[in-house]
DNA sequence: ATGAAAGCGCTAACAG
DNA sequence: CTGTTAGCGCTTTCAT
C-alpha cells in the first residue's frame, strides 16, 4: 500500500480529500454512492481510492451512522442444552452466503453462547452494535427475556422458533403444536385410545407446543389426558431408550409418537426391545424427522416431517429483504408439519440430523 | 432495558458516569479491568452496568483503541477454484470455538471471497479494521499479493499454507515438496525408473511445491526429468480420470504418485480402467490423503498422509497466543507428510475430504 | 454541487 | 486514585 501524505499506514477520507483538493464530505459522498458530486471529481476520487487501496473504517462508520458491520448469527441456548448439529449450522451458513455473499457482507458469529451457561446473553452482537441484522439459530427457552430486548432494538432479526410470551416476535418456525396434534389424531384415527408421546425440548417453546398439541388431539377425540403417557427426554441415546422403555412398560399403550426431535432410530429400537416390544407389531409408531422422505425407523407406521430447513430458508430470505428495506418486519413464517404414512423402502436414507445425539 | 437519564435507548459510559457521579474515564477503566479505581466506586459502577444492561459500542472502541471486533476467517481463493469442503470449514470453526469461545469473542467471516472472482480481495476484514486477528483458510496463489499487505499490517494472522514469494509469512502448513520427494523416492527405491505424478493446485503454492519435490527425488536418483510424466488436474472426477488415463497411456510407466489432493479413489480407478491397467498389478500407486489411516484406494502400495488439520490446529493455537501477547509472530508451523506403506485392511475408511470433488 | 462544523462513544495522553 | 482534553474516522446537519 502506498503511504499517504502524512506517512500513516491507513488512508482516511481526509487524506483522499486533501490529495484531490476537495472536502472530506465529498469523498464520503462518493464512498456512499450518493449524488451531489460532479462526474469528473467522482472519477478522480474513485481512481485515487483504487490506487491507494482505500477502505473505510467499519467501526467509525458504525459509530456515526449506525450501519453496523455484520450479519449476525447467534444461538439462544448453550450447546450443552440444545446441541444444534454442525451440519445444520453449516447449512445455515451456506444459505446466508447464498443470500448475502454477493453483497460483500461479513458474517458475525457470537462464540460466547457456546461457552457460558452463566450470565448467558446471546444478544451481545446487537447490544455492542456489531450486528446489523441477526439470525437466532435455535429454539428459545420458554422464559427467554433476551428476545424481548432484541425485538425492541429495531435491528432486523429472525428467530428460528416462536415464543408464546412474545407472539409478535419475528420468527421462521414450524408449528410443533399442529405436528403433535396431527400425530396423535392420526393414531386415534387408526383406533388407538392410549397414545403415548415421547417429547423433547423440555423447558423450551417447542416442548410446550408438543404437549399442547398432544392434549388438543385427545380433547378433540374426547379422550382424557393421562400424564403418564408423556415423557420428555434429552439428546442422548440412553435417555431416548429409557423414555421409550418406561412408556411401553404400560401394556395398554398401543401407539407411540416419537416427538423427541432426536431422529434416533437406534434409541427407539433399544427402548422397545428393553420393554419386550417390537415396533410395528406390538405397537404403532409415528416418528418425527427434520428430513423429507427419510426414515428414522423403517417399521414406523408414519413419519412426521418438520420442515425446519424450509422455514429457515424463507426466514433468511425475508431477513435480507427487511435489511434492504424491501419489506417491513416482523417476519412471520410458519410451516405446518406434514404427516407421511407411505411405507418406507429399504433404500430410504436415515435423516441428516438437525441436533447432535450423544451415543 | 431501563432508559437512561437522557431518555435514549443506549447507555454510554457518560450516562453511567453521570448517574454515579464520576468521570467517563473512570467508567472506562472499570470496563477495561484497569486499576486506578477505588473498590467502592468500582462496585457501584459494575452494579449499575449490570442493572441497565450496559454494553460498550464495539465500533467506537475499535476506532479509538484499535482493538478490533472479531477473529476473522477468510478464503484466499474463490470457491470455484479451490473448493474447500464444508466439512473442513466446519472443523476450523469448531477449533476456533474451542480456542476462543470461552473468551467471549466474535468470529467474523468474510463472505465476499466466495462470490467475486474479479476484484478479489480477501483482506477486507483487516483493511476495514473489523478483524483483530485472521485465519487464512486455504492455499494461496503463487502470485498472491494480498498476503504481503496482511503481513505488513501488523494484525496477528496465520495462513494455512506457505508462500515462496513471502518466506517470512506466518504459516501453519504441510511440506508438500517433501511429500512429493518422499513419494517419488519411495517408488524409485522399489525399483521404478519411470515415476509419474498426478499433480493438483496448478497456479497455487502447493502445486509448485509438488513439482519441485518430484524433480528433487529424480535428481537425487540421477534420473532425468520428463515433463510428460507429470499432469496437473482439478477437483472433478472426470479430470482426475483423464489425467490418470493420459499418464498410463505410456506403457513404460510403472509407478504413479497421486498428488492431486482430491482423495478421489473413483477417479483413479476409472482412469486406470480407461487405460486398461489395474492398480497394484500393472502399476504401483502412492495416493495422497489428508486423513490418517484412511485409504483412498485399498490397492495402493502406500498412502502419503498430509497432516493439514494437525498443522492448522497448531496454527490456531499459536494465533491465540500471539493475539494474547503470550508469543510473537510470525507463526512457523511446518508438518512433514508421513508415508505409510502398510497394507490397508478392508475396514479402513475412505477419508473425509478436505476439498469438494465434483462427480 | 460542495463545504464547515459538530459529534457518534470510546480511550490515550497527560494532569492533578 | 481520579479527572480533563483531545481525537480516532466517519457521517449528519446545515449552510453556501
Amino acid at each position: 500500500m502506498l503511504s499517504n501524505s502524512s506517512g500513516k499506514a491507513h488512508w482516511t477520507i481526509y487524506d483522499i480529500a486533501r490529495e484531490i483538493g476537495v472536502s472530506a464530505k465529498t469523498v464520503s459522498r462518493v464512498l456512499n454512492h450518493k449524488g451531489g458530486v460532479g462526474p469528473e471529481v467522482r472519477a478522480r476520487i474513485l481512481a485515487l481510492m483504487e490506487e491507494v487501496g482505500y477502505q473505510p473504517h467499519i467501526g467509525a462508520r458504525s459509530l456515526r451512522s449506525h450501519q453496523n458491520a455484520c450479519i449476525g448469527v447467534t444461538l439462544p441456548s448453550p450447546a450443552e442444552e440444545v446441541p444444534v448439529s454442525q451440519g445444520f449450522l453449516l447449512w445455515i451458513f451456506t444459505y446466508l452466503y447464498d443470500t448475502f455473499g454477493s453483497q460483500g457482507e461479513f458474517l458475525g458469529f457470537d462464540l460466547n453462547p457456546f461457552a457460558t451457561v452463566e450470565g448467558y446473553d446471546y444478544g451481545r452482537g446487537i447490544w455492542q452494535q456489531l450486528f446489523k441484522a441477526c439470525l437466532i439459530a435455535g429454539p428459545m427457552r420458554s422464559d427467554d427475556q433476551v428476545i424481548v430486548r432484541i425485538h425492541k432494538s429495531g435491528v432486523p432479526y429472525v428467530a428460528l422458533g416462536r415464543l408464546d410470551s412474545l407472539p409478535e416476535c419475528s420468527s421462521a418456525a414450524v408449528d410443533y403444536e399442529e405436528g403433535a396434534r396431527l400425530s396423535a389424531a392420526f393414531m386415534i384415527g387408526r383406533g388407538h385410545r392410549r397414545v403415548a408421546m415421547l417429547g423433547g425440548f423440555a423447558g423450551f417453546q417447542p416442548g410446550v407446543e408438543r404437549l399442547r398439541g398432544h392434549r388438543r388431539a385427545l380433547d378433540e377425540a374426547g379422550i382424557a389426558y393421562d400424564p403418564n403417557l408423556v415423557r420428555f427426554v434429552g439428546f442422548d441415546t440412553a435417555g431416548v431408550a429409557a423414555g421409550v422403555r418406561e412408556l411401553l412398560a404400560d401394556p395398554t399403550i398401543t401407539a407411540l409418537v416419537d416427538a423427541s426431535g432426536t431422529e434416533n432410530g437406534a434409541g427407539l429400537n433399544e427402548g422397545a426391545q428393553q420393554a419386550g416390544r417390537v415396533i410395528g407389531r406390538d405397537f404403532e409408531l409415528v416418528s418425527w424427522t427434520y428430513a423429507h422422505n427419510a426414515a428414522v425407523v423403517r417399521e414406523a407406521t408414519a413419519h412426521l416431517w418438520l420442515p425446519v430447513r424450509e422455514a429457515a430458508a424463507q426466514g433468511i430470505e425475508q431477513l435480507a429483504e427487511w435489511l434492504q428495506g424491501r419489506r417491513e418486519g416482523p417476519i412471520k413464517v410458519l410451516h405446518t408439519p406434514v404427516l407421511d404414512d407411505r411405507a418406507k423402502e429399504h433404500e430410504v436414507p436415515t435423516p441428516r440430523r438437525l441436533f447432535d445425539v450423544k451415543d
